[in-house]
DNA sequence: CGCTGACAGTATCCGGCGATACAGCGCCGA
DNA sequence: TCGGCGCTGTATCGCCGGATACTGTCAGCG
């Protein structure tokens, strides 16, 4: 099951689903965006899903108080808006290009002539909805908790199951995350992010090597379960 | 769209489904349980999805520490497992018979050869997911707040949107809840939940009536943008 | 070479939640 | 009728995260 990925990207994919797509592409069209626009919009409706091609696009929902709840930085070969194409309901999260991006454009109402053709393709897309449900679960028995160490830790040893590398200390995540990015996905202030950091460091339960973060084994294994 | 729903559920799904699923009896297998039996277990990987024909299912996780949190308590209609059944990973979540239950036990496998047939089923689940999906990005929206009226007004505006039914002083929840249950849905102590509740009572957000919440309908549209 | 801005680290203070303990209350069954 | 139990309401206390403000560091760039 290879993968790619991106620096800054916080989701990947089965490269399975790239070499699918590029058999569909009569049903898709081609967009671009520049740094900053905006892909869909939260609370709005949609039809369409996307599909990553090049670029990096952040997901994210805005609060009524207007902090910013970053969900995923999705990169190449990752699709983003499927739930609320799917769902037919007003989109809970926005997508914005944070540089510039190529994405592919699918219509959910084609899909059903597709199935017919390509059951597999109905599977994938399954799959791939029940991978975020599962993630969105994961993070939310964590977010339940108000101890910041939890909830750092669960983004990073997801990271580190995706993007992980091996190192001499234990898992090393390969994406780049300053404090305050850490700080909007899980919901902290940044400065405790720093504090927890620090701690956790302290700890033995993470090391830094050369900006990036390595998860101890002795915590990493512990979202196995789940 | 027509919907059904057990006092005590906290999720319901259109009838369409229903409908539909009565054509596929081909494909299934009933199975009861008594009240207490678990359905499916945390950590375990599965192949089957379950429809609940009668009865009512509660669907937790269980965190390290051992604290359980409740996801959902699904009434019948409504159908659960399918994320793990799908995506193919050990279950993040266990389902337990709180009363008598009867299942249909889909397996994932067969599904290939009905989509080919039935094309708009796939379609269906993919609803379905999409919507729990939805759902579950919501609940995060709040959690990531630590303030307990927002983590509590998210559930009871949630349910009030499903099981709502007219009322003079609002949006009234027909879905019996004990404080102690609010808390394993929203991570919150008990002690809190009486608190909170109690200030939402004087400040007018919430009303109680015959041991029903009832919402008051400016805090009700909060979540129609999301 | 120094300015600037983004990011990381740290201190102080306050508010509020969790833990714990206990009292009131209503329902149900012996 | 009484006792037990599950649920709600409330008090006390300790702890810790958020807000705020400031400093230190490094990279990029004129």
């Amino acid at each position: 099951m290879k993968m790619t990925g991106k620096p800054e990207a916080t989701w990947r994919m089965p490269n399975q689903l790239a070499s699918m797509i590029s058999e569909l592409r009569h049903l898709v069209r081609e967009k671009t965006f520049r740094a900053g626009e905006q892909i869909y919009a939260q609370g709005e409706p949609s039809n369409s899903f996307y599909f990553v091609v090049s670029g990096l696009v952040q997901i994210s929902i805005f609060r009524i108080d207007g902090v910013e709840i970053v969900l995923e930085k999705m990169g190449p070969d990752t699709i983003c808006g499927e739930a609320t194409a799917f769902a037919g309901l007003p989109s809970f999260s926005s997508a914005v290009a944070t540089e510039p991006t190529t994405v592919l454009e699918f219509e959910a109402r084609r899909l059903p002539d597709l199935f017919r053709e390509h059951p597999e393709f109905a599977l994938i897309l399954l799959r791939l909805t029940s991978l975020k449900q599962r993630v969105l679960a994961l993070r939310l028995e964590q977010m339940v908790s108000n101890k910041p160490e939890e909830r750092v830790l669960e983004l990073l040893t997801r990271l580190g199951e995706m993007f992980g590398t091996r190192h001499a200390k234990g898992n090393m995540v390969r994406t780049r995350l300053t404090h305050e990015m850490i700080a909007a996905m899980t919901g902290v202030s940044r400065v405790t992010v720093t504090r927890t950091l620090k701690r956790m460091r302290e700890s033995g339960t993470l090391y830094l090597d050369d900006g990036y973060f390595v998860i101890s084994p002795a915590h990493a294994e512990r979202l196995d379960v789940g």
